[in-house]
DNA sequence: GGTTCGCTAGAACGAACGCTCTATCCAGGA
DNA sequence: TCCTGGATAGAGCGTTCGTTCTAGCGAACC
């Protein structure tokens, strides 16, 4: 069937997004990684022949998407700009609190490890901030922001909040989430 | 001789430092720090019978030092807190494009890997944070924001230096870093 | 001069690493 | 009915991992 073959593959990429959100990249193994999806080690080599890299870019992508998901349901949530992005803070911070303070932002680990040393996956993990700095631009600008503005704007909402995710986890607290919102709503209301 | 001992531990703790900001804790052996240090294994765990994580933690601390003295530097720099925010991300800016981009902040790889199962590493990496938040928000205090607004400014200002430097690591570029600190210096100029 | 002790030195251990390879399974076409 | 080829299965390769352990070094004290 082809359900179960396409099955197989997206198991393994489901599961490899979780262990590098949660363990990085140097540290999950691609035996935990077949042992966690159900797959087993052939059946990972057979989809990507090109070994951990591969499939760590497959999963960054898969991280790139489930973000960006986050992001747009957190901005669609509010017409005013600040307001919305208050709403993904609030979004983060919950999906970070009910993980057990687990699951913070689901590349940055891998970015940061692999960062200058393998460019297949360096490449997933610059689209995908890219396009997280897009779905941020076309909100800030629909609402009113000039475009250059909302582009720089934009860059920075990314940023805060991946510092705002990082600090949440460390210090297992929602409250720097809450606050770096109460900022970032701050700043863009100077722009209106 | 005591300066002897006492300068191989240091260069142990040093090369640790080093190899940790560059490569993560899980991406970085025991071997090779003993051999970039120029010390040998007995060495090492003749210092550090905690083994690796002990290690990692005195790095951090050592890491923690390291970025303070970056910020007391920016921050001292200039008498408007604005002004002073913004040459931190210069200094972080030159810092980064002078290692080529490799070395960005020295703990937050690390700690990212090892949150939630290395407890003695997550203290150091709680105190650090806590250590640099104390640093800005004394200078923001001290230049006449309330002691609230100080507290939560200073969270904001470390937490988007951390995301901004990310990103200025995986773009290869100062521009995030430069940003920030333009956007940074407007939301404080709020408080003003 | 002998003894102690902080430190250096690196061989060796079991476990885990990424990856290769052969064998087998089984649905669909000839 | 046989054949083909995508998918599954996991033993085994060489290497490296963190750690342990014993042996030896040289300076300092009695």
């Amino acid at each position: 069937m082809k359900t179960t073959t396409t099955g197989t593959r997206e198991r393994i990429v489901r599961a490899t997004s979780r262990l590098l959100q949660r363990q990085g990249y140097e540290g999950t193994g691609i035996k935990q990684i077949s042992r966690e999806a159900e797959a087993t080690l052939g059946s990972v080599y057979h989809f990507f022949p090109g070994g951990k890299q591969e499939l760590a870019a497959e999963a960054i992508r898969h991280g790139d998407q489930e973000f960006a998901e986050l992001l747009r349901t957190g901005l669609d949530s509010a017409a005013d700009p600040a307001e919305a992005v208050i709403a993904c803070t609030r979004l983060l911070a919950d999906a970070l609190r009910d993980s057990g303070w687990q699951d913070g932002c689901p590349i940055t680990t891998t970015a940061l490890e692999t960062v200058g040393r393998a460019p297949v996956i360096e490449e997933a993990v610059v689209e995908a901030f890219a396009h997280w700095r897009a779905i941020v631009e076309e909100k800030l600008h629909t609402s009113g922001i000039g475009l250059t503005d909302a582009r720089e704007l934009a860059a920075t909402v990314i940023n805060t909040l991946e510092g705002a995710e990082l600090a949440a986890q460390v210090a297992r607290s929602e409250d720097p989430l809450h606050l770096t919102g109460r900022h970032l709503a701050r700043l863009i209301a100077t722009y209106r």
